[in-house]
DNA sequence: AAAAGCGTATTAGTATTCTTAGTACATTAT
DNA sequence: ATAATGTACTAAGAATACTAATACGCTTTT
């Protein structure tokens, strides 16, 4: 598989993030599946020409967010999203974020029916390919 | 009107920050109205016991997202929303904020779903307040 | 005009974060 | 064994973020 990931030294982000966003978006989508292996740490460093020690911290960070697993020696591995325990410590930082996101767009004029709407499409751009989920043709 | 900001120095987010999200979150509740006054830049560093800039700093963040306008000399007072002239930046900086609350969601086994229906509740529980609008009995 | 109240600008110091570098270690696969 | 994997640790430098101190200019009030 041709490797996806590409950092932009122009971005506000740290790269550490873009390579977790980059990757969490990808499994979201399922663009990769469970057990999918994600490249080594030394290798994707070597391509990115970063140092190894950024692209660890990148899978450490997927690690505790538990969508990753690692085994040392072995490799980092898509997690089994059947296996997620989201504790209420989870489901309260979504539901802070989702607050804080409202907050924004009620302040920018628009209404929350549109709002909830706005949100509704775009999750439906990734549920077309959700896992455990197929597109209705 | 009492002060109704309250610092937490326990928090991980700064102080300036703070400040912009109490304030924003009692615009987005018509906590809020058009044209109030917000505390004058010392008065305010005063009460909270920190420095002037740091309520300066806040205050310049609230005026570049349009939520309040400043007249130097006069004060800082609540925009009007009707004025709000959203532009692509704003949605597009809104959306990506979407995507990546909706990638999280995702990732921690929620359903699409689901997660739009969590989306809509807490709209609603913003709405019940919001500008132009009025909680039916 | 003076005084008081307001936001702004500039500068600086401190703390934190990010990235890199180098080395070493333990586990797993070949 | 050898290679490949993730991990741990220390160190260092650079960049960024945060807060503070001080001075300035504009507006309202007196």
């Amino acid at each position: 598989m041709a490797l996806w990931i590409q950092i932009s030294p122009g971005s506000d982000k740290p790269i550490y993030v873009q390579i977790v966003e980059q990757i969490s978006e990808a499994v979201a989508k399922n663009e990769l599946a469970t057990g999918d292996k994600l490249p080594a740490v030394r290798k994707l460093a070597a391509e990115l020409v970063i140092n190894p020690n950024t692209v660890a911290r990148a899978y450490t960070v997927l690690e505790q967010a538990k969508l990753v697993t690692t085994k040392t020696g072995s490799g980092t591995f898509v997690s089994d999203p059947k296996l997620y325990s989201r504790d209420a410590a989870d489901i309260n930082m979504l539901a802070e974020r989702m607050d804080t996101l409202i907050t924004r767009g009620l302040n920018l004029g628009l209404k929350g029916g549109d709002l909830a709407a706005m949100f509704r499409d775009r999750t439906n751009k990734f549920v077309g390919k959700q896992k455990g989920e197929e597109k209705k043709k």
